[in-house]
DNA sequence: GACGAGATTGGGAACGTTCCCAAAAGCATC
DNA sequence: GATGCTTTTGGGAACGTTCCCAATCTCGTC
C-alpha cells in the first residue's frame, strides 16, 4: 500500500478518480452514510488504501462546524493537581474521540483571557477551564453567549450559569480542620495562595509599576485575613483595602470551612492565622511569618501539596517538627505525602476523576444529550489520616 | 462594540458589506497585506469592530496550509518531569504564536501511533514526542517522510533523522554513579522503569501476527541493553529474562553510564544490582527484591523521581535508613527532594528549558529557518549535593 | 488631452470536505 | 411498454478564508 509516494497528500477526488466514480460517492463510501454499492464500495476502499488516503479534518470541521478537539485551560500543569486532573482530562477525551488543546495561564487573568480567545478562534468544541478568577469572567460569559460549552473544573464561578465539576471545598476543610480541633489544637493556621497578582492589582486601581502591585497583594493578603464575613466588616470606611474579594472560590470555600470548624468550637478571631499568597508566592514565607508571630501556631492546614511543601520547609527552616511542635493537613495527595517521614494527613481529591467527569459533561453537552439546566458535580473528598497530626505540644 | 448580537458569527463579507467594500479588501485590510486606502482600512476594522468579527483560523489553516497548532505527545503528564517539560513547552509555544494540541500515551505503542495518526490529520505544524520506544518507529519514519515537522524531547531514535532535545544521559548517569563510588560504594543498584509492557509482552513472541517486526526488534535491543560494549555479551542463553531490553534511549543511556562508572572503577558483573521494570510496575517492588539479595546495594541510583519515591518507600519498608544504610541518587529534581528529610542528591534536569528548546527548534524548522541538517540540542545536567549520600554501613 | 506608473479594488478560483438534490438506473407491477 | 418505487450516482453549492490577476482609478508629465 501507499505505493504512490506522490508529495501531495491524496484527497476525496484523487481516490475517486483512481476508483472510478465521483467524489460524492467516494466521500459516502469513506464516511459510510448515504447509499453506495457494495462494489463502490469496495472499489473505493481499495483505492483509498491504494493511495494512502487520509480526510483531512480541518476541511470536515469546516463543512460540520465540529472539530472534536476540547480546549483545556488550567493555572499551572506543573501543579500536582492539575497534572492529575490534565491526565484524567486527555484519557477521557481520547475515549470520547476527541483531543484535547491545552492552554497554561500561570493563574494570569490576561493569559486566560486571550487562551479563551484563541481556542474559540480555533473552533473547538468546548472548553474545560480552571478559571483564574470568579469575578472577572467576561471572557467566559461571552464563551456562553457564543453558546460554547463550557465546563469549569475545580473551581466556582457563582455568576456564571454552566456545568461545573468540584469536590466539597467547604465541607473536606472544615472537617479536616475539625480533626486538627479534636487533636486539641486552639491555634490553626491557614497558607493558601489565591488570585493572580495581576488582577489585584488592577483592582486596587493602580496599574503601573509591577513591583507595586507587590505590595498591594501584600496588604491584600494581609487585608483577606480580615475576613469577609458579614459580622466582620464593621472596620471603618478606609479599610477598603483591607477587604479583599478572594479570588478563586476554592480558596474562598476552603476558606470558609477552615473559619466555620474553628467558629464551631468557639474560637473568635479565626484569621488570626490565615495567611494568603499570591500565585507565585513563596509559601514558606507566608508560614514562616506564622511561625514567628509571638503566639504561633501549632497546626498547620494548606491548600495544595505544593503549599504543604513550603510549609513543611518552613517548618524545619525554623527548628520545629511535626508533628511534635506542628501539625500540619493539606489538600491534595501527592506523591510524597506517604513517603515522607512522618507521611501527612491529606484531603484527597479523585484528581483524574475530576478531570474524567469533566470531559464527559462537556461532551455531553457538546453532543447535545444533557438537559438544559447547568449540572454540578460534586465529587467526594477522602481524609487520609496519617502521621502529621498530634496533640499541640504541652507548654 | 458587537451591537449586532447576530446567531451566526461574523464573516469577512459580511464585514465586507458592513463596510462597503469587497471580499478582497476587507480580509487585505483585516490581514494587513497588500495595499488598501487609508479610507477603506477604517471603514473595515470599524465594520469588523461592529460586528465582532474573527477570523475563523480554521478556514484560514485551509489556504495557508498552516495551523499555528503543535502536536505534543508524552508518555505520562502526571510524571513531574514531563509536567515540566510539558509547561515548557506551552509557554515558549505562546510566545512564539503557537497552541499545543496534548496527547498522552502511557507508554503505550498503540497509543502514540494512534495519536501521531490523530495530530497529522488534524494538520499540526509540528510534533514534539518523547517516543515510547527507539526501536519502533514506523509512525515517526512515515511523519518524517511526509515532510512533518518533528523534534524528539528527551529520547532518542538512533535510526530517525531529525531534531532532537536531550541531556547528557550516559554521562550524568556516570558522574552521579562514580560519586556513590567515591563515596566508597561497591555495590551500587540501579532501578529504572523502560519500555511498555504491551512492546515487551509482544516481543516475548505472544501476541498475534502482525508484531514478528517487534520481534526483530526485541533481538537488537536485547543486543543494545548488553551495552554494546563486546567484553560483556557472553552471560548464557537462559538469562534472557533478566537481561530486559530497555527500550527508551535514557534508560539505556543512563544503564550505559550506570555500567561504564562501575567498569572505570573495576568493578564486574555490573548488572548484578541493575533492575528494570516495565511502565506501571511498582518501583518498590523491584527496590525491594535488590534489598532482599543475600548481599544486597549499599547505594541507589533510580532514573527519575517517581522511581525515587517507590525506592524510598522499599527502604523504609525494609527498616532501613537513607543515607546510614542505603545512599540514594536519582535522577530529577522532584520539589520534594529538598524537604524530605534527608533531602536526596539528584541529577537535575533543566525540565522546562528542555520543553522550550523543542518548540524553538520546532518552530524554526516549521518557519524554514533552520538549516537542513538536523540539529541535536543536549542541556547541561546539574548534580545537585544534598544529604542522601554517605559512606557505606562498616560491617 | 494622451500616456504610463503606481496604487487600489473586486471577481474568480482554490483549499478538501460534506450536504442537497436531481438525474439515472434497477426492478417489480400493472 | 408505461408506471411508480427504491437504490445508486454525480454535479453543484457551501464552509470562510487567502491568493492571483485583471480592471479601474489617481495623478503627474509631456
Amino acid at each position: 500500500m501507499t505505493s504512490h509516494r506522490s508529495q501531495r497528500p491524496a484527497t476525496i477526488p484523487d481516490v475517486a478518480r483512481e476508483a472510478g466514480v465521483s467524489r460524492s460517492t467516494a466521500s459516502r463510501a469513506l464516511a459510510d452514510y448515504g447509499s453506495v454499492s457494495p462494489d463502490a464500495r469496495e472499489r473505493v476502499h481499495a483505492a483509498a488504501a491504494k493511495l494512502g488516503y487520509r480526510p483531512n479534518q480541518l476541511a470536515r470541521s469546516m463543512i460540520t462546524g465540529r472539530t472534536h478537539t476540547l480546549g483545556v485551560v488550567v493555572a499551572d500543569i506543573q501543579n500536582p493537581f492539575f497534572a492529575g486532573a490534565t491526565r484524567g482530562i486527555a484519557d477521557a477525551a481520547r475515549a470520547a474521540g476527541y483531543q484535547v488543546l491545552l492552554a497554561n495561564t500561570d493563574e494570569d487573568l490576561t493569559q486566560e483571557r486571550s487562551a479563551v480567545k484563541m481556542l474559540r478562534d480555533k473552533h473547538v468544541d468546548g472548553i474545560i477551564i480552571a478559571p483564574a478568577s470568579s469575578s472577572s469572567t467576561a471572557h467566559l460569559v461571552a464563551l456562553r453567549e457564543a453558546r460554547c460549552p463550557l465546563v469549569l473544573l475545580d473551581r466556582e464561578v457563582p455568576s456564571l450559569d454552566t456545568d461545573t465539576v468540584t469536590v466539597d471545598n467547604r465541607g473536606a476543610a472544615e472537617d479536616a480542620v475539625r480533626r486538627l480541633l479534636e487533636a486539641g489544637h486552639r491555634r490553626i493556621g491557614m497558607v493558601t495562595l489565591g488570585g493572580s497578582g495581576e488582577e489585584r492589582a488592577a483592582q486596587e486601581g493602580r496599574h503601573g509599576g509591577a513591583d507595586r502591585r507587590e505590595e498591594t497583594d501584600r496588604h491584600r493578603a494581609a487585608g483577606r485575613a480580615d475576613g469577609g464575613e458579614g459580622p466582620q466588616r464593621g472596620h471603618g470606611p478606609d479599610r477598603r483595602r483591607a477587604e479583599p474579594p478572594a479570588q478563586v472560590s476554592t480558596g474562598v470555600e476552603r476558606a470558609e470551612g477552615f473559619r466555620a470548624a474553628l467558629h464551631a468550637a468557639g474560637l473568635k478571631d479565626p484569621d488570626t492565622y490565615v495567611r494568603v499568597g499570591v500565585h507565585g508566592q513563596d509559601p514558606a514565607a507566608l508560614t514562616t511569618e506564622l511561625l514567628r508571630l509571638p503566639q504561633p501556631p501549632t497546626a498547620l492546614f494548606t491548600t495544595d501539596s505544593l503549599i504543604a511543601l513550603g510549609a513543611l520547609s518552613a517548618v524545619q527552616e525554623a527548628g520545629l517538627r511535626v508533628p511534635d511542635d506542628v501539625s500540619l493537613i493539606t489538600f491534595d495527595d501527592a506523591d510524597w505525602t506517604s513517603v515522607i517521614r512522618p507521611r501527612v494527613s491529606v484531603v484527597a481529591q479523585p484528581v483524574q476523576e475530576l478531570g474524567a467527569r469533566a470531559v464527559r459533561a462537556l461532551v455531553a453537552r457538546i453532543e447535545g444529550r444533557s438537559q438544559a439546566r447547568s449540572e454540578h458535580i460534586v465529587l467526594d473528598t477522602t481524609f487520609v489520616s496519617r502521621d502529621s497530626v498530634a496533640p499541640p505540644p504541652s507548654r
